[in-house]
DNA sequence: ATCGTTCTTAGACTAAGTCCAATCTTCGGT
DNA sequence: ACCGAAGATTGGACTTAGTCTAAGAACGAT
């Protein structure tokens, strides 16, 4: 298990202290494709760990957000999901499910944004919302 | 006041039973571009009405909701916002004041919605996020 | 080993929203 | 104008997501 390693080294490149607690956290929310919330990392972590408080894992994800590891992203709903992939992407949400789904940058194309009158934008991205066609199984 | 007659009709015209209620959410918060929260719509319509109950703005909200007079927004850090504007229209978010600015559909173009695979898109927003330009005051 | 800093913890607290049973309005029919 | 049924409103209890805090545990440099 080099795996545990190679986290708590992306947790120090980030000036992040390692402590159980946030391998844990990290192991799961940095690796996941799920967009998960808050209460679903204290779920999975408590699950695995003997002992972990709700406290921490906010106290955590917010850490990472802040460190630039994790993007917190509010699509629908009151739900706050967390997104290990911090590179510009586009969201497109299941209206059926909810379940969140990356669109890659490349796969769309905006125009007009820096001509927006009066508004400097940092950064954006487009939200689609729709259902998701039943997948064919060909991997 | 002819006003609160057309808010009467424009409820009735969607399958809405008018009540005092009703009709002074509606004149706020079909009129305003401040794009509110249910809470303020409380503040606002308390003010007027003698008395209103948080479960009714509530209540109402989803209704026009539902029945296409409002669209339900949730575009940052757990706030749930009301727009009377049902078009299609794109979202600027102020990071300093969190104000949000609607921004006509004809500003921004989009290109690859339809080519996206696996995926039946019923809408798109783009959300932007920035600051908003110093604004020259010339009305 | 010790000390100061940093992390974690449980639990109280807050804010947003939902639910419910009882009460009040409204509307259509007469 | 009146009545009854259907629909709307109410306060308050409840739930859920998230924050805060004070105290204790672990860490790392000496």
């Amino acid at each position: 298990m080099t795996q545990r390693t190679d986290i708590r080294r992306r947790l120090e490149e980030h000036g992040i202290q390692a402590s159980a607690q946030r391998l844990a956290i990290a192991e799961y929310v940095l690796a996941t494709d799920q967009h998960p919330a808050a209460d679903t990392v204290l779920e999975v972590v408590a699950a695995r760990l003997p002992v972990v408080s709700r406290a921490t894992v906010y106290n955590t994800l917010h850490l990472f957000v802040e460190k630039g590891l994790l993007r917190e992203l509010v699509l629908s709903e009151g739900r706050v999901v967390y997104d290990p992939k911090v590179e510009p992407h586009h969201h497109f949400v299941d209206e059926t499910s909810g379940a969140i789904v990356d669109v890659p940058w490349e796969a769309l194309r905006v125009e007009g944004v820096p001509e927006l009158p009066g508004l400097d934008v940092s950064e954006f991205q487009v939200v689609l919302r729709g259902r998701r066609r039943a997948r064919r199984r060909d991997g």
